[in-house]
DNA sequence: CTACATTGTTAGATCAGTCTAACAAAATTG
DNA sequence: CAATTTTGTTAGACTGATCTAACAATGTAG
């Protein structure tokens, strides 16, 4: 059974795998916060384990179990983070920190039990895919809301970053999942956004927030 | 803060102090599952972070910091328990186990919550008290079934023992906390206690058992 | 293609938490 | 109270996860 840290890797490799799966030890070692020298045994005991595969001076590659094991520490985050908003009453601001550690817990009726309260959710609430009990994760793909045109009705159903500071941005707006966005214009200086919902009129956004919206057009 | 192993060590100083709040080395490595060597060392370190005093060959002692610190664990424990059972419906008996490792999560508005959404709950379902925020505990003190007479009605409160198969047992004859006991009679030879409660018209409880039942006389 | 920058590895140390073996103090018991 | 048992301590080793310093391989840019 993983260890805390050793499912604390496997999440950011999951979470840092490109199109070939691979990735690099610097950017693992910058997303863990630890050293280079850390990552490089840690690789090794993973692989020891059978998680991934290494080869000196190469980028790492989860195996399949590897990306199971990491879908799975994943969606007891997820499953977390939906019942802490949904039936605890924390903002979706508040609950990373929390999920953080609850993910670690090694009991599955706890997560079932969660999962059946909240009538099984897919998606957490931030917009991201809750993977399923066998770790398969459903890929969505939204727009960004820089890919959109001017006159177009959207729906907020994503973000690329959770930050706390940026959650708190979109609260301090009343941006939250599933409000409806008419994007009034496009500024080709800076790329910024002005769009009206709800009982907002006007709200320019900035190139920085709008490319971490992801919608759905309606 | 207190890291998990030291939370464990502390919840078990707190359960093993005796009226001088003393505990010995070999209790606490056989409560601990660890050597001796192990907990001679775990007090230094935990002496040095002013939680326990210490003195070569003798019984350690929590600090009040100790005492305080150990309480808000259990606290955490305890209101996990209930949590558990009370807002997600699992049994008494499924509980301890994942509270074992809900407890060592960090995050006081977690607790709160839970503490919130139970409408401060003064007792787990296994009617051991919770402590407070302060990590005061009130004392209760119920009888054990073996000190009552015969022909008293009495009900059940508490229990000694917490452990999965002791509580499956109870299950098997659907006795819970609050069922109100008729004491039948009592068997000066192997001091078992025949009872009727509910629409049990006549059970036979053993000593082992018996003592393990904390009552309060109706 | 060589030089420099970036990335990755090795060696060796540290800390927390654990162990066993050997020994010492304290408690018990004839 | 002396002998034995129990309890506690010390020394030294190990594992997991981390670090820094030194070095090696790879990638990049003139």
């Amino acid at each position: 059974m993983a260890s805390q840290t050793e499912e604390n890797y496997l999440k950011s490799l999951f979470n840092l795998a490109n199109e070939k799966d691979e990735v690099n030890i610097s950017e693992l070692a910058s997303q863990m916060q630890v050293s280079m020298p850390t990552v490089n045994s840690m690789v090794k005991t993973l692989q020891k384990n059978g998680w991934l595969i290494y080869e000196k001076y190469k980028p790492v590659t989860l195996t399949p179990a590897g990306k199971k094991d990491a879908a799975l520490v994943i969606r007891k985050h997820r499953l977390t983070e939906m019942f802490l908003v949904n039936k605890m009453g924390f903002g979706w601001e508040e609950v990373h920190e929390i999920a953080e550690q609850v993910e670690h817990i090694h009991a599955p009726k706890f997560f079932e039990r969660m999962d059946e309260m909240m009538g099984f959710p897919t998606i957490d609430p931030h917009g991201s895919p809750i993977p399923d009990k066998l770790g398969r994760i459903q890929e969505i793909n939204y727009l960004s809301l820089t890919e959109c045109k001017a006159g177009q009705l959207v729906k907020l159903a994503g973000l690329t970053n959770s930050s706390t500071e940026f959650l708190e941005f979109l609260n301090g707006r009343n941006l939250s999942l599933g409000t409806e966005l008419r994007i009034l214009s496009k500024e080709a200086y800076d790329h910024s956004i002005v769009v009206s919902y709800s009982n907002h009129t006007s709200e320019t956004l900035s190139e920085k927030v709008c490319e971490k919206l992801l919608v759905k057009v309606m």
